[in-house]
DNA sequence: ATTAAAATTAGAATAATTCCATTTTTCTTG
DNA sequence: CAAGAAAAATGGAATTATTCTAATTTTAAT
């Protein structure tokens, strides 16, 4: 027996949070899934709307905001442009190339990582942090 | 003969990092300085009139942004509310308390700050990074 | 089936920032 | 020092992403 489509896996994935998974937010967070870039709100919109054509904006904001608060997905903010939205949920890092745009996720040592949740001075505590580059990205050399 | 205040080396700083030091950009410039907190562009025009009471919100923006552009002040952005400014131009990191919204300076170990810049996989170049912590500072205990 | 709670919706409102056209200031050159 | 060009500053309008609001729909629980 195969593993059933997308769609069941999410709804479990939301059930198991505490999220119901209304058919709104099903497709919101298939459409963060859908590619492995860091679409806005915006690009989440478009994509949703070709599931669920009915969907409006305020829902998208609503549904990425539950979907935030449950850590099941991370807001992300470079600049003052929009947020963008990562499904990834292992510690990494973004790198944003200011040429083309496109952010990637880096993935980070266990070590590094444990380095950095160690740096934080007695007094302050955290269970998170974001790590973000921008520079430039170049494939050809 | 005792140090020139701080007008003057504020001048200094700007013209060796080539921007005029105009009245304005010398009084933003100051207005961050000013605390160590890390204002938003609000504060600083609040704080800005003080000394100039003629300057305009948008030549507080101009300005932020060629004090950024000359790498003079760090644009810190915590999910969307407004940015703040940083003039603290060694590698370090933010914390932001999300009880007092206060933000902190976290100075970061040279060989942190090391390993980060060496996280960075092949064809990825950058030469700034930016860690952020969200959680709770508690001075009592 | 009924009711209450939660979620969705459209559109208005907000807040931070950017843009624009004009004026002022500064710099350069004669 | 005067004239012209370039850079900066200004006020206000415009933009953009996001949040809010009030009403409707859906869902869950009795």
């Amino acid at each position: 027996m195969k593993a059933k489509p997308a769609k069941e896996d999410i709804k479990n994935t939301l059930k198991n949070s505490g999220v119901r998974p209304t058919r709104q937010r099903v497709t919101v967070y298939e459409s963060i899934l859908l590619k492995r870039d860091h679409p806005t709100a915006d690009e989440i919109f478009t994509r949703a709307r070709k599931k669920l054509p009915s969907i409006s904006f305020a829902t998208v904001y609503n549904c990425l905001e539950t979907l935030t608060q449950s850590s099941l997905v991370k807001q992300i903010v470079f600049d003052r442009s929009s947020a963008r939205y990562c499904p990834n949920l292992s510690p990494h890092a973004h790198f944003k190339c200011s040429e083309s745009g496109k952010i990637f996720d880096l993935e980070l040592d266990k070590s590094l990582v444990d380095s950095i949740k160690q740096s934080l001075p007695d007094h302050y505590s955290s269970d998170n942090f974001e790590l973000t580059f921008t520079g430039t990205f170049n494939s050809s050399n």
